[in-house]
DNA sequence: CACTCTACCTGTGCGC
DNA sequence: TGCGCACAGGTAGAGT
């Protein structure tokens, strides 16, 4: 589940690994799967607007990751923008690499390489866009990148669980399900409780805890969850560990549901108590 | 506005 | 051993 951290490695990776993949021209694209070209565009017309440009950069936000194309045809630039999903990976490999049985997308260089898009479930995508701000629009501010300030004024709109509100890509950009849980696990603050049940000072810890998980995650190249990923080292608190001791008090980690999210905490580093929006018996 | 549900997918892991 | 099924998750879109 690529979230902010895994797709700034596979940015990073792309951009300045050797090779990289800046400043290679597209030979011409293969679509293994239809419905991987995302928004109103047709395989065939993806192939032929991409055909012969360079990339030139690659910038993100939150999940989304934009591919600056310059064509010799157009003067516009044309922007290759990929949303991995679950399962989407991509890859620099040479253009003799055989594909899987889940490789979507193959983007043939004229270098000899090919830049790859693999995913099993199928639920990534890839399309055209003309200006990334068109995506942007609808995002909060990129996760990494978000000041304090801005997170404080953008709590106040709200009166929202935390868990669904810091999954909302609207508020901020990038946080998915293991980092919403590991952040709030970092803050000490349960996940049922609304941004109403937070003080000032807790709603720093919060900012503090999403703002420290999503850097060192970073630096970590992504989370490390029981080999689901073989690139991070980032170790995960709480994601995926019910039942097990948390690693500060030792007392078991417990597993809820939470706006239909499997929602991992450990109740005495997270307690609950005076929190008056709760339903009874919830927890 | 906040929330819930469903659809989209398929590998995994459970119970029987 | 093998079958069926719930489950996992990010987002869009419809509905309450």
């Amino acid at each position: 589940m690529p979230e902010l951290p895994e797709v700034e490695s596979v940015r990073r990776l792309l951009t300045e690994g050797r090779p990289s993949l800046i400043g290679t021209t597209v030979d011409r694209v293969e679509v293994l799967r239809d419905n991987v070209i995302g928004g109103h565009l047709l395989a065939e017309q993806f192939c032929q607007d991409v055909q012969d440009s360079v990339f030139h950069e690659i910038i993100r936000h939150g999940k989304y990751l934009f591919f600056r194309l310059h064509s010799a045809r157009a003067t516009n630039n044309l922007w290759m923008t990929v949303h991995l999903r679950m399962t989407g990976r991509l890859f620099l490999v040479s253009d003799r690499a055989s594909k899987t049985m889940y490789t979507r997308l193959v983007v043939h260089l004229q270098q000899g390489l090919a830049l790859r898009f693999d995913d099993p479930r199928a639920f990534g995508r890839v399309w055209l866009v003309e200006d990334p701000a068109e995506v942007i629009a609808g995002l909060g501010p990129d996760a990494l990148t978000v000041d304090e300030d801005t997170f404080l004024r953008r709590l106040d709109h709200h009166r929202r669980q935390l868990k669904p509100l810091l999954l909302d890509q609207s508020f901020v950009a990038g946080i998915g399900n293991i980092y919403a849980d590991e952040s709030l696990f970092r803050a000490g603050i349960h996940p049922l409780k609304t941004v109403a049940d937070l003080t000032v000072s807790q709603r720093k810890v919060l900012y503090r805890a999403v703002h420290d998980v999503m850097h060192e995650a970073v630096a970590c190249k992504g989370a490390n969850i029981d080999g689901v990923f073989e690139a991070g080292c980032f170790p995960v608190a709480v994601y995926g560990r019910a039942g097990l001791p948390c690693r500060t008090c030792g007392t078991a980690l417990v597993k809820l549901r939470v706006a239909q999210r499997g929602t991992h905490l450990c109740p005495q580093c997270q307690p609950i108590e005076k929190v008056k929006s709760l339903v009874g018996g919830q927890v």
